[in-house]
DNA sequence: AATGAATGAGCCTTCATTCAT
DNA sequence: CATGAATGAAGGCTCATTCAT
């Protein structure tokens, strides 16, 4: 990828987190990527495409940091506690997008289809491996749950996002995503089973 | 209030539940409200106040259901449960407000302070009733968790978040609130404790 | 007239005084004359209409106390005296005219033909009496110009406007317009001829 | 100053002399000037500043063109001849500023300080000139009055516009502004003095 | 007769997008 | 390739006017 293009997309990036979608005009992201606007539509297809790509490629970072953590992990309580760990460090180091992914899911899925696949795509790939680690664990006998290990993973998920929106109300230091797992965990461990580690 | 207020707030509800703000016209909401473009300036004085009332008229309807559970309820896992049931029936019966309040929370912080304190008053009486059954819950010895009970609170609250964007991934039936409650309950019980009811 | 009407042109004449046109509201106008906002509809057949009878209604008092002097006056220099202190005390007492008369003059021509013609008939009359004393003036060969009356008449008027436009810069006291009636005269007077009273 | 500006100030000109101001949409104005909506706002900051640009942009003509009489002459009478003549060219040849300039002149004064401010700089640079050439030649003892040179010149600036709005009634040919002269420098003229030139 | 809530045409202004340089 | 001046469609907002009460 050209320079420019990551130079908007960095731009776009920091703006779009800081601001609505309407609030943050194109003059603002050229000038912020000290790029002409001309520039802009040479690599993107118009507004809401920057928009959209500025979410993917974060997008995609995480994706592929957090399947790295399915493929060298085995146990299922460790598996999380990475899990949990790599989306809190991905999102303490770029803040500016977390506010965005997410915010405007369901808006988008209900106006553009094809864009919203693209989404719902990677994102089946993050829960997928929280489900897995939770499948293996109940396989192995020591989670249980009413719900199914997707409906489980969705709300270990939750937990990380609300633990990542109200890191002010977290205990202090880097600590709390362990907490959190932990928490977690014990909702769906079965009793008398041996924890691991 | 006024009639005309109200279904222009029912008809802003509906559509920026739709849509992202920007997308959103008057001349749509009037068109939805049954009311002309020059009536909704009488009783808004602009576009972003409208957006908000809309919010803000439903964050209090749930703000009152939620204290009336606390009122009424003495047993911490009750309380927990209550609460999570009253708050998925609320997003049941108005689903088009759930996409809103919480979408632009971010945004709203970093813009319009008066605005936000309003939102962050009620939103902190929500998460005071779930925050005050965990303390309790503590305070007797049934609870534990290394995270504060407004941390813990959070959480839970997040949880049901998640279940309701999710509703889909969450087992058929109404009963999904109290396997996230017994997953959130059992994950800070104190082992051996005798569990209430 | 009736009293609603009344206070109704004073409230208009007030604002249109301090503002543009378009920068004065019916509500306004309505609030300054705790009058409904029908009501005026009543009266005036609408907002142009409000405008030019604010203006007509002042123009009419100005013609009436001019022609006074016209009938009560035989001697030129006396009549000029004293058209011009009528001018001024007129304007004195109802400073808010002063700007609107004159001021849409030109504008109003162009566009309204139907008032502008009303407007004109009632100027013409105020400019006859000065431009009638004049004329006996030159007569009497005490007056001579290069300019017609009537063209001498409009200097006449247009010192009087200057000087009630620019009072801080006439002198102090209220003898200001003898002291510009004064220079008009010396300006037409024949040499030698013996001045009046 | 760009080729599209002067378009746009000199549509603006001609529209804003033909109606009032409530009445000039910019619509008009760009297709006038030939220009699209936008670009009016890439000059003017809104159609407040563009109206007054106009205003300004007139004025400073006129100011120049009067300053350079002061500085090549140096007899009195001459100089209020040439002034009065000085100020019927330019209007005779921008007759659509003359109608704006003065018009609004008291309104701005109430609303916009800053604006008027800049007015009132330009106007005062003009009477000076007149109220100069006054106050040379009662120093050299031909002219004499009760008013003050400024009070003076006010009133001369007055005749001069009075004549401006009412070409009709002055005689036929280009001569007029000299009568006018003469009716006034007659009128501050000292008995018995040597008439210049 | 009087009111003021309701209306909607119309206008100013913004800003995504284009295209000549 | 890059630029940014120019564009004009689109939308928020105002306010004169109407009309049911």
């Amino acid at each position: 990828m050209s320079d420019k293009a990551a130079d908007i997309l960095k731009a776009a990036e920091k703006l779009f987190a800081a601001g609505r979608y309407h609030e943050v005009t194109l003059d603002e992201i050229c000038k912020n990527a000290r790029v002409g606007k001309g520039t802009v539509y040479r690599y993107f297809h118009d507004k809401e495409d920057l928009f959209w790509r500025v979410i993917m490629s974060g997008l995609n970072e995480l994706v592929e940091s957090v399947q790295q953590v399915a493929e060298r992990e085995e146990d299922p309580a460790q598996g999380l506690r990475q899990v949990a760990c790599c989306m809190v460090d991905f999102f303490s180091q770029r803040a500016a997008l977390f506010g965005l992914m997410g915010s405007e899911r369901l808006r988008a899925s209900t106006r553009k289809k094809k864009i919203w696949k693209q989404w719902h795509q990677k994102d089946k790939k993050i829960k997928a491996v929280a489900a897995g680690f939770i499948a293996k664990g109940m396989e192995e006998g020591r989670y249980a749950s009413s719900l199914s290990p997707a409906g489980a993973a969705l709300l270990f998920r939750g937990m990380i996002r609300t633990g990542l929106r109200n890191r002010r109300d977290m205990p202090r230091g880097n600590d709390w995503p362990l907490a959190l797992v932990e928490l977690f965990e014990k909702g769906i461990l079965v009793r008398n089973a041996s924890k691991s580690k």
